[in-house]
DNA sequence: CGGCCGATTATCT
DNA sequence: GATAATCGGCCGG
Protein backbone atom coordinates (compact mmCIF):
# COMPACT_ATOMS: atom_id res chain seq x y z
CA UNK A 1 0.00 0.00 0.00
CA UNK A 2 1.62 3.30 -0.67
CA UNK A 3 -0.57 6.24 0.98
CA UNK A 4 -1.15 9.23 -1.20
CA UNK A 5 0.90 12.26 -0.08
CA UNK A 6 1.07 15.87 -0.26
CA UNK A 7 2.82 16.29 -3.32
CA UNK A 8 -0.41 14.37 -5.22
CA UNK A 9 -2.59 16.71 -3.69
CA UNK A 10 -0.53 19.70 -4.25
CA UNK A 11 -1.57 20.20 -7.76
CA UNK A 12 -4.80 21.97 -9.70
CA UNK A 13 -7.70 20.43 -8.38
CA UNK A 14 -8.67 19.17 -12.10
CA UNK A 15 -5.63 16.87 -12.07
CA UNK A 16 -6.40 15.70 -8.67
CA UNK A 17 -10.12 15.15 -9.43
CA UNK A 18 -9.54 13.34 -12.02
CA UNK A 19 -6.18 11.15 -10.15
CA UNK A 20 -8.26 9.91 -7.48
CA UNK A 21 -10.48 8.15 -9.80
CA UNK A 22 -10.09 4.33 -9.10
CA UNK A 23 -8.04 5.24 -5.55
CA UNK A 24 -8.50 3.74 -2.43
CA UNK A 25 -10.32 5.57 -0.17
CA UNK A 26 -9.50 4.48 3.11
CA UNK A 27 -11.12 4.81 6.57
CA UNK A 28 -10.04 3.15 10.10
CA UNK A 29 -12.99 2.54 12.46
CA UNK A 30 -12.10 1.09 15.87
CA UNK A 31 -9.19 -1.03 14.16
CA UNK A 32 -10.90 -2.22 11.13
CA UNK A 33 -10.40 -0.77 7.53
CA UNK A 34 -12.97 0.48 5.82
CA UNK A 35 -12.19 1.20 2.23
CA UNK A 36 -13.57 1.78 -1.28
CA UNK A 37 -12.78 2.72 -4.58
CA UNK A 38 -13.24 6.06 -5.60
CA UNK A 39 -15.51 6.32 -8.96
CA UNK A 40 -16.81 9.69 -9.06
CA UNK A 41 -15.08 13.25 -7.84
CA UNK A 42 -15.79 16.82 -8.46
CA UNK A 43 -13.06 19.91 -8.21
CA UNK A 44 -13.53 23.37 -6.62
CA UNK A 45 -11.09 25.90 -7.54
CA UNK A 46 -10.60 29.45 -7.00
CA UNK A 47 -13.10 32.49 -5.38
CA UNK A 48 -13.68 33.29 -9.05
CA UNK A 49 -15.61 29.59 -9.70
CA UNK A 50 -18.83 30.70 -8.50
CA UNK A 51 -20.22 26.55 -7.52
CA UNK A 52 -17.46 26.98 -5.13
CA UNK A 53 -18.17 27.74 -0.98
CA UNK A 54 -14.98 29.92 -1.63
CA UNK A 55 -16.54 31.85 -3.65
CA UNK A 56 -18.23 33.77 -0.87
CA UNK A 57 -14.41 34.82 0.75
CA UNK A 58 -12.49 33.16 3.14
CA UNK A 59 -14.98 32.49 6.32
CA UNK A 60 -14.46 30.88 9.45
CA UNK A 61 -15.92 27.59 7.34
CA UNK A 62 -14.31 27.91 4.48
CA UNK A 63 -10.52 28.29 5.86
CA UNK A 64 -9.27 24.68 5.47
CA UNK A 65 -9.51 25.18 1.74
CA UNK A 66 -7.18 28.16 2.11
CA UNK A 67 -4.79 26.33 3.91
CA UNK A 68 -2.28 23.37 2.87
CA UNK A 69 -2.86 20.40 0.21
CA UNK A 70 -3.16 17.20 1.44
CA UNK A 71 -6.35 17.57 4.37
CA UNK A 72 -9.61 16.89 4.52
CA UNK A 73 -12.60 19.75 4.31
CA UNK A 74 -15.72 18.08 5.82
CA UNK A 75 -18.73 20.32 5.87
CA UNK A 76 -22.30 20.32 7.05
CA UNK A 77 -25.23 20.39 4.30
CA UNK A 78 -29.22 20.23 3.67
CA UNK A 79 -29.57 20.08 7.26
CA UNK A 80 -28.53 16.58 7.82
CA UNK A 81 -25.41 15.68 5.60
CA UNK A 82 -21.49 15.68 5.61
CA UNK A 83 -19.30 15.51 2.11
CA UNK A 84 -15.90 14.47 2.37
CA UNK A 85 -13.38 17.26 0.27
CA UNK A 86 -9.69 16.98 -0.06
CA UNK A 87 -8.15 20.21 -0.40
CA UNK A 88 -5.78 20.52 -3.11
CA UNK A 89 -3.46 23.23 -4.41
CA UNK A 90 -1.48 25.66 -3.12
CA UNK A 91 -0.86 26.62 0.89
CA UNK A 92 -3.23 30.13 -0.03
CA UNK A 93 -5.33 29.57 -2.73
CA UNK A 94 -8.66 27.99 -1.77
CA UNK A 95 -9.50 24.47 -3.81
CA UNK A 96 -10.56 20.70 -3.16
CA UNK A 97 -11.95 17.52 -4.71
CA UNK A 98 -15.37 16.46 -3.55
CA UNK A 99 -15.39 12.45 -3.16
CA UNK A 100 -18.83 11.65 -4.24
CA UNK A 101 -19.24 7.94 -4.92
CA UNK A 102 -17.03 5.14 -4.21
CA UNK A 103 -17.09 0.89 -4.54
CA UNK A 104 -17.06 -0.75 -1.24
CA UNK A 105 -14.12 -3.11 -1.18
CA UNK A 106 -13.14 -3.59 2.07
CA UNK A 107 -15.16 -4.06 5.68
CA UNK A 108 -18.68 -4.06 4.22
CA UNK A 109 -20.41 -5.17 7.02
CA UNK A 110 -19.27 -2.72 9.19
CA UNK A 111 -20.31 -0.27 6.44
CA UNK A 112 -23.52 -1.45 6.39
CA UNK A 113 -23.56 -0.93 10.30
CA UNK A 114 -22.80 2.39 10.01
CA UNK A 115 -25.82 2.85 7.58
CA UNK A 116 -29.21 3.74 9.60
CA UNK A 117 -31.37 3.22 6.98
CA UNK A 118 -30.61 -0.35 4.86
CA UNK A 119 -30.25 1.08 1.52
CA UNK A 120 -31.93 -1.85 -0.64
CA UNK A 121 -32.37 -0.03 -3.76
CA UNK A 122 -28.79 1.08 -4.64
CA UNK A 123 -25.44 0.70 -3.09
CA UNK A 124 -24.52 2.07 0.28
CA UNK A 125 -21.97 4.38 -1.27
CA UNK A 126 -23.06 5.73 -4.63
CA UNK A 127 -23.49 9.39 -3.72
CA UNK A 128 -21.58 11.93 -1.60
CA UNK A 129 -23.50 12.00 2.05
CA UNK A 130 -23.99 7.89 1.97
CA UNK A 131 -20.09 7.49 1.86
CA UNK A 132 -19.16 9.68 4.76
CA UNK A 133 -22.26 7.88 6.38
CA UNK A 134 -20.82 4.09 5.76
CA UNK A 135 -17.52 5.63 6.43
CA UNK A 136 -18.48 7.33 9.94
CA UNK A 137 -16.63 10.32 8.84
CA UNK A 138 -18.48 13.77 9.97
CA UNK A 139 -17.26 16.93 11.44
CA UNK A 140 -14.74 16.14 13.79
CA UNK A 141 -12.23 14.69 10.43
CA UNK A 142 -12.60 18.70 9.37
CA UNK A 143 -8.93 19.96 8.85
CA UNK A 144 -7.42 16.27 9.33
CA UNK A 145 -4.52 15.58 7.91
CA UNK A 146 -4.86 13.15 4.75
CA UNK A 147 -1.63 12.50 4.73
CA UNK A 148 -1.06 11.09 8.13
CA UNK A 149 -2.30 7.61 8.81
CA UNK A 150 -2.99 9.15 12.70
CA UNK A 151 -5.74 10.56 11.03
CA UNK A 152 -7.66 7.18 10.50
CA UNK A 153 -8.19 8.49 6.94
CA UNK A 154 -6.28 8.52 4.01
CA UNK A 155 -6.22 7.49 0.10
CA UNK A 156 -3.85 4.65 -1.13
CA UNK A 157 -2.85 4.54 -4.75
CA UNK A 158 -3.90 1.78 -6.78
CA UNK A 159 -4.05 0.93 -10.80
CA UNK A 160 -4.80 3.81 -12.94
CA UNK A 161 -8.07 4.21 -14.52
CA UNK A 162 -7.32 5.06 -18.56
CA UNK A 163 -8.49 8.47 -19.72
CA UNK A 164 -11.01 6.26 -22.18
CA UNK A 165 -12.75 4.90 -19.02
CA UNK A 166 -13.51 8.59 -17.40
CA UNK A 167 -16.35 10.58 -18.75
CA UNK A 168 -16.88 14.46 -17.38
CA UNK A 169 -20.15 16.52 -17.00
CA UNK A 170 -21.45 19.57 -15.01
CA UNK A 171 -21.15 19.18 -11.42
CA UNK A 172 -24.33 18.17 -9.42
CA UNK A 173 -26.83 19.93 -6.99
CA UNK A 174 -25.79 23.73 -7.99
CA UNK A 175 -29.01 24.63 -8.60
CA UNK A 176 -28.81 28.50 -8.29
CA UNK A 177 -25.16 28.72 -9.80
CA UNK A 178 -24.90 30.63 -12.49
CA UNK A 179 -22.93 29.47 -15.76
CA UNK A 180 -20.90 29.05 -17.20
CA UNK A 181 -20.00 27.56 -13.27
CA UNK A 182 -22.94 25.34 -13.10
CA UNK A 183 -22.26 23.42 -16.39
CA UNK A 184 -18.74 23.69 -16.59
CA UNK A 185 -17.46 19.79 -16.82
CA UNK A 186 -15.23 19.77 -13.75
CA UNK A 187 -17.59 16.22 -12.35
CA UNK A 188 -15.29 13.24 -13.41
CA UNK A 189 -16.57 9.81 -12.77
CA UNK A 190 -15.63 5.89 -14.09
CA UNK A 191 -17.89 5.10 -16.79
CA UNK A 192 -20.06 1.92 -15.18
CA UNK A 193 -19.60 0.52 -19.27
CA UNK A 194 -15.95 -0.03 -18.93
CA UNK A 195 -15.79 -1.39 -15.32
CA UNK A 196 -15.27 -4.61 -14.91
CA UNK A 197 -16.21 -4.92 -10.68
C1' DC B 1 -37.15 2.79 -12.66
C1' DG B 2 -38.14 7.71 -12.45
C1' DG B 3 -39.96 12.04 -10.41
C1' DC B 4 -41.51 14.82 -6.69
C1' DC B 5 -41.25 16.29 -1.90
C1' DG B 6 -40.22 16.85 3.03
C1' DA B 7 -36.56 16.61 6.49
C1' DT B 8 -33.40 19.57 9.38
C1' DT B 9 -29.62 22.93 10.92
C1' DA B 10 -24.85 25.23 10.19
C1' DT B 11 -23.51 29.06 7.87
C1' DC B 12 -23.73 33.41 5.81
C1' DT B 13 -26.49 37.95 4.61
C1' DG C 1 -34.24 34.80 7.82
C1' DA C 2 -32.91 32.21 3.60
C1' DT C 3 -30.41 28.86 1.69
C1' DA C 4 -28.06 24.45 0.85
C1' DA C 5 -21.95 20.49 -3.40
C1' DT C 6 -28.51 15.47 -0.52
C1' DC C 7 -31.18 11.51 0.71
C1' DG C 8 -34.95 8.37 1.24
C1' DG C 9 -39.88 7.49 1.00
C1' DC C 10 -43.85 7.44 -1.62
C1' DC C 11 -46.08 7.84 -5.64
C1' DG C 12 -47.10 6.36 -10.62
C1' DG C 13 -45.92 3.44 -14.81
Amino acid sequence: MSVLQRNFYQRPALDVARDLLGCRLVRVQSGQRLAGIILETEAYQGEDDLGSHASAGKTPRTSVMYGPPGHAYVYFTYGMHWLLNTVTGDNGSPAAVLIRAIHPVEGQELMAENRPYLAHKRGWTDGPAKLTQALSVDGSFNTLDLCSQESQLWVEAEQPIPDEAIQRSGRIGLNSVPEPWRSIPWRFYVDPEALDE
